[in-house]
DNA sequence: GCACGAGCCTTTTTT
DNA sequence: AGGCTCGTGC
């Protein structure tokens, strides 16, 4: 037996071990399915698999890179070469790339990212004279996304009468023909998007027998990483491939089913036994990561779910700490407390930054955490986000590259047609896609036949569209006897892209040149790297193709030493010691717009699941009671995922800047606090004031301080009078002063309160009680 | 055709 | 708060 399987344990062992047929692995977070994946593939090499036959599809092209690392250090490098391991983008696009002609489309064919599908979707909704309030570009975008991930093509959704009279229902009935339009489009401009990478690859395997036979006979065995993220699409896929040897594996964990938002079923994985005869199940449910604490206080979350697969993950390890939740003000005292508590930890322990994540719901969080890094000289690395290539200068450096590469890519050439401005305004270029549309063909081939078409486009603007073509003609001849590095600083400087810049002058615009060259950098380092590989050329379209598909997670080197922030979707899969979760509040996590239903609920708390697991040793979770969103400072209250966990696990931490959290009230005018007559939903230490009853003495005055008009309605100040709070009292013992109570909201039974408070004519929420009860 | 500024809408999460 | 679209004036 080979050494490696001592590493593994009995129930990691057996999946490694069965060689042949369907198999299903469910696994539990932090139980080492990474581990299986890899020595499994090992092992079938060992056994004598040609590892030309193996195809490993997995959820980051990082997460490929490493474990042929491993493979590779196991079964020797020469042999784990040949592997097929990727994403499934990235594995089906190169495939697609190979088989493109016979689909009508080139080998060269553009890959269209979000931007580049929801500005095309834009334009055609503009040129339909579409309302664009009725018609909005990205819900129109996500619409499309969803019918290709579910194999409903323009002529399915035409003919799918339910899906037709749905969009006319909610007043889109030309959803249809934008659809139609959209396609049309991409195909004429020689792109496909994202889903079209899949929803190709099922129509390759479909329509041509003879191709779907030869790769199911490349791929003998299969193995999915995350299989609980599959959407409907790469299902199909899957499953045809695997149809004719059945040896496939798949691995994921119901419990971490986080992208229903974009077409992954659960059902994929929770049926899968159904659609495979003979599948063996395995189950890995100890728990090697965590402490004690938190993998308890995980299953206590996931416990609240009703859809699930039964399991128990459990752990040997210590108990260790509890988890800390800590209330803080605002957004900013949160990334305060953040920075500060990563500060104390490194003095106290001697971490590296590496060490630590901060992980939010939205990507609109990191800034305030940033802020608070930044001031304490902590080096940190957003993840995701606006990525590196998402930047502007970057994607029009990368757009002239794309239009040289597939001249008919109609996204590229209308971001760069007129940047730097050349005299070719939007007016022309609207003719242009007219002119375009009507002879089917591509912008570019419209402005190649500019003298044999009547556009009524002046001489001057046509000279000046020649020249463009020109050079981007000039920059296709380059393109055949330079590599990428050589062609892409011309194409900087030729254009005057890098002049326009240094025009600039101004700190972003220094900024953006240093983009640029990094870029270029990244470019020669590319063809440096794939020159030393023999079946790579180091070519231009192969360095696009890695960008356009390259996750942000894969640029990450790992050589530096930084603090994580990332949005828990990212961090699916990762493990740092210490975890920070923060905005734990209602309406953010869960985010107010997936607490409709009970499934969307159920996928929050499976991302609360995820987020809680990424920790080793410890975890924090913070909460504010307010928080600036969409540039206001809008209250908050805590999440119900923090009630949801088991008290034993929790330590509730005083704040660290706790005069804030002194009485602002004196008692002055309210008396003591009559805690026995209120409770709090949840104990606290360090909480807010409690409301307390006024005896009548005390009331009497309070109604003469009321002033006579205030927005509070006669109703509210009617139930506030009988729940003991009052506006228009005048507080002179607040944290800014004197001042007066200008509203109290919503206060009754099992409800919040909040006191609007106005100093200085400045309106402002400056308190809000706990979820309280009168008993 | 273009530069500038007012107003508007946004925020869920990603390959 | 920030990015994008649209209108205005040149």
């Amino acid at each position: 037996m080979e050494e490696y399987l001592a590493e593994l344990n009995d129930a990691q062992r057996a999946p490694v071990l069965q060689k042949d047929g369907p198999m299903i692995v469910i696994a539990g977070a932090g139980s080492g399915k990474t581990r299986v994946l890899t020595y499994r593939i090992a092992y079938l090499m060992h056994q004598g698999v040609d590892s030309f036959n193996i195809l490993s599809l997995t959820f980051t092209n990082k997460a490929a890179r490493e474990m042929k690392k491993r493979i590779a250090s196991i079964v020797g490098p020469s042999e784990a070469k040949n592997l097929w391991m990727g994403t499934f983008h990235s594995i089906f696009a190169k495939i697609l790339r190979f088989e493109a002609d016979k689909l009508g489309y080139p080998s060269n064919f553009t890959i269209y990212d979000t931007q580049d599908s929801q500005r095309l979707i834009a334009s055609i909704i503009k040129e339909m004279g579409l309302d664009k309030d009725i018609y909005k570009y990205k819900q129109v975008y996500s619409r499309i996304s969803s019918y290709k991930n579910s194999l409903i093509t323009v002529k399915a959704y035409f003919q799918n009468a339910e899906l037709v009279e749905a969009d006319a229902m909610a007043k889109r009935p030309r959803m249809g023909e934008i659809y139609q339009n959209y396609v049309e489009r991409c195909f004429k401009a020689g792109a496909m998007d994202f889903d079209d990478l899949l929803l190709k690859t099922n129509e390759l395997l479909n329509r041509f027998p003879d191709v779907l036979a030869k790769y199911q006979n490349r791929f003998r065995y299969i193995l999915v990483d995350e299989y609980q993220d599959t959407n409907h699409s790469q299902y199909l896929i899957v499953r045809a491939l695997s149809d004719k040897f059945q040896n496939i594996c798949v691995v994921g964990d119901d419990a971490q089913s986080i992208y229903a938002f974009r077409g992954a079923n659960i059902n994929n994985i929770l049926n899968f036994q159904r659609d495979y005869d003979d599948v063996q199940q395995y189950r890995l449910e100890q728990n090697y990561r965590s402490t004690k604490n938190i993998v308890e206080a995980a299953n206590s979350i996931i416990d609240k779910n009703k859809t699930k697969l039964d399991k128990v993950v459990w752990t040997a390890n210590d108990p260790g700490p509890k988890i800390i939740v800590n209330r803080l003000l605002t957004d900013g005292d949160e990334g305060r407390f953040v920075a500060s508590s990563i500060f104390e930890n490194q003095m106290q322990h001697q971490l590296p930054n590496g060490d630590f994540a901060v992980l939010y719901r939205t990507n609109a969080q990191s800034r305030a955490i940033e802020d608070a890094l930044r001031k304490r000289d902590i080096k940190y690395r957003i993840y995701g986000g606006l990525s590196f290539y998402q930047r502007k200068e970057i994607k029009d450096v990368l757009a002239y590259l794309r239009l040289i590469i597939n001249p008919k890519d109609e996204e590229a050439l209308k971001r760069v047609i007129n940047y730097p401005a050349r005299g070719i305004g939007a007016t022309t270029v609207d003719k242009l896609i007219v002119a375009a549309n009507h002879y089917d063909r591509s912008i570019f081939e419209v402005i190649e036949n500019l003298d044999r078409i009547n556009l009524k486009i002046n001489s001057g603007t046509k000279t000046r569209l020649q020249n463009f073509m020109t050079m981007i003609k000039s920059f296709q001849v380059t393109n055949q006897t330079s590599d990428a590095f050589v062609l892409a600083e011309m194409v900087a400087k030729k254009t005057g892209l890098l002049q326009e810049l240094k025009k600039d002058g101004t700190p972003e615009g220094i900024a953006r040149i240093e983009n640029i060259e990094e870029l270029l950098n990244g470019i020669r380092d590319f063809v440096e790297g794939q020159k030393e590989l023999a079946d790579e050329t180091g070519s231009l379209a192969e360095f696009l193709e890695d960008v356009a598909l390259a996750t942000d997670l894969d640029q990450d080197t790992g050589d530096d030493d930084r603090v994580a922030l990332m949005t828990i979707h990212l961090a699916k899969g990762l493990e740092f010691p210490h975890v920070y979760i923060v905005g734990m509040e209602e309406d953010l996590f869960p985010s107010g717009m997936s607490m409709n239903t009970r499934s969307e609920l159920e996928e929050e708390r499976r991302l609360f699941y995820v987020a809680l697991t990424r920790a080793e040793k410890q975890a924090y979770l913070t909460y504010t009671q307010s928080r600036y969103r969409w540039g206001k400072l809008v209250d908050a209250e805590p999440s119900r995922f923090i009630e949801e966990i088991d008290d034993q696990y929790l330590e509730y931490l005083t704040p660290v800047e706790g005069y804030r959290y002194k009485p602002l009230i004196d008692s002055d005018i309210f008396g003591e606090v009559d805690k026995s007559k209120l409770r709090l939903k949840k104990p606290v230490s360090g909480s807010p004031p409690l409301a307390h009853k006024p005896n009548e003495e005390q009331l009497r005055k309070l109604r003469k301080l009321r002033p006579t008009s205030d927005p509070v309605s006669n109703d509210t100040k009617t139930n506030l009078l009988d729940n003991n709070l009052i506006p228009g009292t005048a507080v002179e013992h607040m944290r800014f002063g004197r001042g007066k109570i200008l509203k109290i909201e919503g206060v009754g039974q099992d409800k919040k309160a909040e006191i609007h408070f106005e100093k200085g004519g400045i309106k402002k929420l400056l308190l809000r009680f706990a979820k309280l009860k009168v008993l």
